[in-house]
DNA sequence: CGACGATTTGAATAGGATCAATGGGAGTGG
DNA sequence: CCACTCCCATTGATCCTATTCAAATCGTCG
């Protein structure tokens, strides 16, 4: 694992504020591990060995019941994933699979429990994951169930172009298919939602997206601090 | 406050593991206020002066977005909620409201962080909540966008009647419009799906309904320990 | 150039929501 | 005790959103 790998995890907030020891300690039980794209890293219903952190790449996060699947996250890095079935030591309620070739850093479950239990810091930090993955959640379900798909696009595209400086031009990192996911909605509803807005001061050729019209755009969407954050 | 009140709080999970002293003083903090039916006890956007516990009757989570609202869960004793906004010191990302009369306590949200800080048990047990909330967030994600309304339905019932012993026949605690909004419908799409679910194995009149066909019954609703705990 | 996958477009369908009207019980007042 | 009223629940009809299935088009990479 390379030494500038370990810093970028050292800067997480998770672990920012855990003795130098504890880290050490972590980091040496911990595998770095790269998966090739669409990869199948955990499976709901398993029990959980490794806290999974995207170091880089991409993952999804869906579920399946019979023969229906949904995505419920998609997660860049830096970040951990599935980290309240580690700290309930229950299976997973979810899957996750990568999109992209990605590189995951995986810290046994045991030794996260332990250090959790010895290291203040780390416990702090822990708790504010997990209420920030909380809070996240909440605001996907919020978003699904109180936007239609086009509404959920363009919010998307203003809370995107934000992130990147807001220059009203925004390149797709990935397939429209990923996206669509992310969006909750099919593939078929993406083209048709993004051509409904069309009407509404945004313009995307490939995987390009250009806000026009911003105004229009806001209109649109209505973008709210407690769903989009 | 009650002696028997102040005793089952300091039965749960969250207090149950934390010093004496802490607990007194947590509980010397706090407010264990009645409320009639139908009043709203928080409001999505505002910052959290306490962390609230739903100590008798039913609570209702909900959150609105321009003109549309949606139940996002609801709560019955003996349950904290809004841990992560208070955990955060960050707004309400949902409203909330009595159901019934509720007798609620309120614990000032500077006081738990404070305790948080300062005792290991209590922080453990936070954690604990806080993990055991995302999970049941992502069970009702998971029920909401995986199954239709008739399979909701079927399973909520074949749930409740586990947990009242599994004899086949429930009695509604309350509305059927409050069970339409818990299971993330409209009360019309619950008479509905009552009607279909005639033709499986389940038969109901005014707030009672029988199971009468568990087998029919378990076909149609699939239940999945991944979802419905 | 050809082939394959991704995207778009179109038509049909399904699942829910909404609107409107009717039926049914519980509580109230005569 | 009975009629009245009001609210909840049911039923029917229609609309809307999104999914599904099918076909056409575009782009990219051998």
């Amino acid at each position: 694992m390379r030494r500038s790998d370990i810093e970028q995890v050292r800067s997480l907030p998770l672990f920012r504020e855990m003795t130098k020891t504890h880290f050490s300690t972590l980091m040496s039980a911990a595998l770095l591990q790269k998966f090739p794209a669409r990869t199948v890293l955990i499976r709901e219903g398993e029990l959980p060995d490794f806290l999974h952190i995207v170091v880089e790449g991409t993952v999804e996060l869906y579920s399946r019941w019979e023969d229906r699947e949904t995505t419920i996250d998609i997660i860049r890095p830096v970040t951990t994933f599935i980290l309240a079935a580690v700290i309930q030591d229950d299976v997973y309620l979810k899957s996750a699979r990568t999109i992209d070739a990605a590189r995951i850093l995986m810290i046994p479950s045991e030794a996260i429990r332990d250090i959790f239990g010895r290291d203040a810091g780390f416990a702090r930090a822990i708790v504010s994951e997990l209420a920030l993955r909380y809070r996240g959640i909440v605001r996907v379900l919020k978003d699904r169930k109180l936007r239609t798909s086009v509404e959920r696009l363009a919010n998307w595209i203003l809370a995107m172009d934000r992130s990147e400086g807001g220059g009203g031009r925004i390149v797709l990192a990935h397939d429209k298919r990923t996206l669509s996911s992310r969006l909750g909605m099919t593939p078929e509803n993406l083209s048709r939602s993004l051509a409904i807005l069309g009407d509404h001061g945004v313009e995307g050729t490939g995987r390009e997206i250009v806000i026009v019209d911003r105004e229009a755009l806001q209109r649109c969407a209505k973008p709210s601090p407690l769903i989009d954050g």
